[in-house]
RNA sequence: GGGCCGGUAGCUCAGGUGGUUAGAGCGCACGCCUGAUAAGCGUGAGGUCGUAAGUUCAACUCUUACUCGGCCCA
């Protein structure tokens, strides 16, 4: 032949060796070649068919927790989508029928507020819109942003019923809720109370904790007197109470004074000096200015307390008398006495007592745990309209509130101190020369005022304006009242209110279905008691705790700290003076105040709503709903609507329950950290005051998303990772892999170096299928052989497969996809490519195609990559994919497989002796090193080791194998008697194989073939090259 | 300010109940191979285990304080 070569080491045998043959490329190009396979299984309707394959296997129900719609999506709704996407895909490959509903909680102020943006935009007032059009505007806008995550959602390889996801705005839903607040009413678990709530005056509504930011912002600060009118300590009479406050607005609307029972008081007076101006000055101020207040008054305050606010009177003093002229004003304290003794019985009233009325009441002395010397004078003024501690002070002294200032930030018309003037937010409302602070002024009343004090208050997130407690009519779920769940017991005693008849899916307080699905639920004391009603009956607070218990948290440590938070959470508000949301579907009475409880009218009411939304409260025909029994005149329809965590909270009834029967729970709640005070806390009380028990089995909480240094994302800070961004660099399969490679039950980081690690993890796998692909090529069936027959190394390598598989399984279970993902890779790296691979690299490319060891390794080729595939699917859902499919074009997808089935291929004995040789393995490359550095060597073939043996009982490991195929050496061998196991390396003496490139001892001519080559190559006739 | 959680090599993570020179993968440096080739193999250098005290014969592992970061609350 014409290209024969004419020397022996010219020749080229590249032709006749076997090398891995694939299209698969190297390069993923995952941005360009994602979309494409997500449209091949939106065509193959691979969620159906998956759903269709598996009805009826055990059933693993992850369910949603619904993102706002409202926006892009962020780094954390991608983390926690591919999270559950992780699980559900490997919960399905492990044969389980794993259904995934996405959702969206649609309802709220954030939307609400987006269109009145609008309205604004265009001039309009919101208040003249009609309210059925302006929640239609919501709902659009909801929709748009529904439409925009989902397709954001896809894109990242999340595997769902995109088609039917749930949302809280869907007409069944928003009837499904209300049906749900009509239970809580039924058993009696809602009550109308004052409260103060974080009230905005800007936006006219009361917020939930979620929708308040705090932020610094400097107020006003003053010092006021209060003229103590009795008291049953004799000196305190006549004497001055001095109260610190923040907040002036609240002033007007004082009822009381609190102290701490702990703190010591004394009496203090002022010596005042005047400057060089002389006393003539001195007698002007006494009619209008500070000095008329503190003139021969004796004021009671904290002892700890008096020289800050000694200096504070100081400066006060200092800049008036600057502004009249009189400089060198001073007043110094000095500390009279110390009270001794209770302050309980002691009076004081108002400044303003002289406007009658209300001011002119008695303010009482009352007892404050929370009074502390921190700060102010240790004695605090109560406005039980606009504090916390206030209200509930107040409350227990039957003190209520009056509630003078009104939604909009301004004192109500008829009250008779500043009636219809504020915005009570506003600074210079507060202001040491505003409104108030004069009339305190005016009254002798003012003791100092600056508007300098920096301090944390809340904000709104929506509006950024700043929130006032206010004491508003609010609905409430009461945390500590005993409420019987109804339950088949005693249905029949209360079974008209036990019955909601929803219709086919709907949902029904019936609660005797449960233990159906659930028939493993033995009732706990606390569940018992929940089921009963009468006196011993459990709280709602006892249910969730008791639920919180009996769930299975992930990591464990959420279970403490969901516990602590409704251990110590007040009564659930569900009320919001608010347009778009499902409407608290309750009649007034307009003479009692009490709300209608009858099931009969309820039931209409859901009925109306799954035919017309909630919308059909706005528009509704209330006498119909009310029926013949009631006559509409003497009800009022209650406006407000509910909390959106309280349409979330109730979720698992219209998702979980309207698609896989009453009584079934989710097996799975996965969100956020922050969802323990959230989803998680909602979910739970919800279902825990209508069904007793928790909606879920188990739950996981994974941490933030923080950039590459640990902190917060913020558009301040300009450290954002945008995942959209990097699904269109690198492709949705780097990101997946990121979250599953992190240690996501607590904060994770991302950012350029991070990611970068991820894609070199990557690559690394994505070789090794390229490996798989290559040497598999033209793998045929008949080539397969009996793991039993094979050679020790591809049944260690079993071995190792198998040790992997129950690794990966257990990883599964608990949801830890870290260690998933890092035993999936260094076995790939060590045990495959650095080992395996390499050994049986002669072996594949110069073997006979039907050579015993060829075949075997062949066949473990196979084995694992039909496992690793699989193994892989549940991560890197996309590459899985095009790996499974660039072998079989024409099968179905990856993601319709099963977990592989691994045969009885552990053999630890088989293992502990391959450990040894592998170990020996390692101290010969190590030994191999020097002589590369010393150039005696190049390629390890070049290489002939002497294995010194320390032991004698080394020697049948020394025998087992053929070590120098082990080693990828040309010769090895053994000599005895040495102290430690020693390799000694030398360059071989033999000729290098022209065809396989190893050196043996039959080779006599450099470049000629070796027996084995020559007996491959004479066999393959059809080979391009002939023998010479 | 309060509650809870976390801080181990450049990166991502391991390190039962305290006990010899703290591990892995990736990256990096150097080298080999050139028939997995923008690949493969080998060797190596990197850590005062957030800081400081304390308990102990002995602490990455226990205690306290501090610090940095995070979530929640005020």
């Amino acid at each position: 032949m014409s290209d024969t070569p004419d020397t022996a080491a010219a020749k080229d045998w590249r032709s006749t060796v076997f090398l891995p043959q694939t299209g698969f490329p190297m390069k993923a190009g995952l941005a360009a070649k994602e979309p494409g396979i997500l449209a091949k299984w939106a065509a193959d309707d691979l969620y159906g068919t998956l759903r269709r394959e598996r009805a009826g296997r055990e059933r693993f129900i992850l369910h949603d927790g619904p993102p706002y719609a409202n926006g892009d999506i962020h780094m954390g709704h991608a983390m926690n989508k591919v999270l559950k996407d992780i699980i559900v895909r490997s919960q399905s490959l492990l044969g389980k029928d794993a259904p995934y509903v996405p959702g969206w909680d649609c309802h709220g102020l954030p939307i609400e507020w987006k269109v009145e943006e609008q309205y604004r935009a265009k001039k309009l007032n919101k208040d003249e819109v009609d309210p059925v059009q302006f929640r239609a505007e919501c709902r659009a806008y909801a929709e748009k942003w529904v439409d925009v995550q989902r397709a954001q959602f896809q894109r990242l390889g999340i595997m769902g019923d995109w088609a039917d996801p749930y949302l809280t705005m869907k007409y069944e839903a928003e009837a499904a809720i209300v049906a749900e607040l009509l239970k809580f009413a039924e058993s009696g678990q809602l009550y109308r109370g004052a409260k103060p709530v974080m009230w905005s005056p800007v936006e006219k509504t009361a917020l939930a904790e979620a929708e308040v930011e705090y932020e610094d912002i400097t107020s006003t600060q003053i010092d006021v007197a209060f003229e103590i009118t009795d008291s049953p300590i004799e000196a305190l009479r006549g004497a001055y109470a001095v109260i610190w406050t923040t907040t002036p607005w609240t002033i007007p609307v004082n009822q009381a004074l609190a102290y701490g029972p702990d703190v010591e008081y004394v009496l203090i007076d002022f010596a005042v000096q005047a400057g060089v101006e002389g006393n003539d000055r001195l007698d002007t101020e006494l009619d209008t200015g500070i000095l008329r207040a503190i003139w021969d008054m004796r004021f009671l305050v904290a002892s700890s307390l008096v020289s800050a606010f000694e200096a504070r009177v100081q400066s006060y003093l200092k800049g008036t008398g600057e502004q009249q002229g009189s400089a060198s004003l001073t007043a110094h304290a000095n500390v009279i006495q110390t009270i001794s003794g209770d302050l309980a019985g002691t009076v004081a009233r108002h400044p303003m007592h002289a406007l009658g009325g209300f001011f002119a009441r008695p303010r009482p002395f009352l007892p404050g745990d929370f009074v502390t010397t921190d700060a102010g004078t240790g004695l605090v003024h109560m406005a039980p309209d606009h504090g916390e501690d206030d209200f509930d002070l107040c409350k227990a002294n039957g003190l209520d509130p009056v509630f003078a200032v009104e939604g909009d930030g301004k004192y109500r018309a008829d009250w008779a101190w500043l009636g219809g003037q504020g915005s009570v937010i506003n600074p210079k409302f507060n202001a040491p020369d505003g409104p108030i602070c004069t009339a305190l002024r005016e009254a002798g009343a003012l003791l100092a005022a600056s508007a300098d004090y920096r301090h944390s208050y809340p904000h709104s997130w929506r509006s950024k304006a700043k929130l006032i407690f206010r004491a508003t009519p609010q609905w409430f779920i009461p945390m500590d009242r005993p409420v019987g769940v109804p339950t088949p017991l005693d249905a029949e005693n209360s079974g008209a209110s036990t019955s909601l008849d929803m219709g086919d899916g709907g949902v029904s307080t019936s609660l005797d279905t449960r233990a159906k699905d659930h028939n493993d639920h033995v009732p706990s004391e606390v569940e018992a008691r929940s089921a009963t009603p009468g006196s011993n009956a459990a709280t709602l607070r006892e249910t969730a705790l008791d639920a919180i218990e009996r769930t299975r948290w992930v990591p464990e440590k959420s279970r403490n700290r969901i516990h602590a938070m409704v251990a110590g959470r007040p009564d659930w508000v569900i009320s919001r003076q608010r347009a778009w949301g499902v409407p608290i579907a309750l009649y007034l009475h307009r003479a009692t105040g009490e709300y209608l409880n009858d099931p009969a009218v309820n039931a209409r009411i859901v009925e109306a709503f799954k035919a017309g939304g909630a919308d059909a409260w706005f528009t509704a025909d209330h006498q119909a709903l009310l029926g013949e029994a009631y006559t509409a005149a003497d009800y009022q329809p209650v406006n407000d609507i509910l909390d959106v965590w309280f349409d979330s909270g109730s979720t698992h009834a219209f998702v979980i329950e309207a698609r896989y029967g009453e009584g079934t729970r989710a097996d799975l709640y996965l969100e956020g950290s922050d969802q323990h005070r959230g989803w998680f806390q909602s979910s739970l009380l919800e279902s825990c005051g209508t069904r007793g028990r928790a909606p879920y089995d188990a739950v996981l909480t994974h941490g933030f998303a923080l950039d590459g240094q640990g902190r917060k994302m913020s558009k301040s800070l300009g450290n954002v990772v945008d995942p959209l961004k990097i699904i269109n660099e690198s492709g949705a399969d780097i990101l997946r892999m990121w979250v599953a490679s992190t240690d996501y039950f607590d904060d994770v980081r991302i950012g350029k170096e991070v990611l970068s690690g991820t894609s070199d993890a990557y690559r690394k796998l994505r070789n090794t299928f390229r490996y798989l692909l290559g040497a598999l090529d033209g793998f045929d069936e008949a080539e397969r052989i009996d793991p039993a027959d094979m050679p020790e190394l591809e049944r260690y390598v079993l071995h190792l497969l198998a040790t992997l598989d129950e690794k990966l399984r257990a990883a599964v279970n608990d949801f830890e996809f870290t260690r998933y993902v890092t035993e999936l890779t260094t076995f790939a790296n060590n045990d495959l490519s650095a080992f395996f691979f390499d050994i049986r690299k002669d072996s594949l490319y110069c073997d006979a195609p039907d050579a015993p060891k060829r075949r075997a390794y062949r066949t473990v080729l196979d084995i694992l990559f039909h496992a690793l595939v699989r193994y892989a699917a549940p991560i890197l859902c996309f590459t899985a994919e095009e790996v499974w499919c660039t072998r079989y074009p024409d099968a179905p997808s990856v993601h319709l497989l099963e977990w592989p089935e691994i045969g009885a291929w552990a053999d630890p004995r088989l293992a502990e002796s391959w450990a040894e040789i592998r170990a020996l393995r390692l101290i010969v490359s190590g030994e191999i090193e020097p002589k590369r550095r010393a150039k005696e060597l190049g390629s390890s073939l070049e290489a002939k080791v002497t294995i010194g043996l320390a032991d004698t009982r080394d020697r049948p490991l020394a025998n087992s194998a053929d070590l120098a195929e082990v080693f990828i050496v040309s010769d090895v061998g053994i000599s005895e008697a040495t102290q430690h196991m020693v390799a000694i390396v030398h360059r071989t003496d033999f000729q290098k194989c022209g065809r396989c490139w190893r050196h043996l001892p039959e080779v006599t001519t450099d470049g000629d073939l070796c027996d084995r080559c020559e007996t491959v190559v004479g066999q393959d006739a059809a080979g391009a090259v002939a023998v010479g």
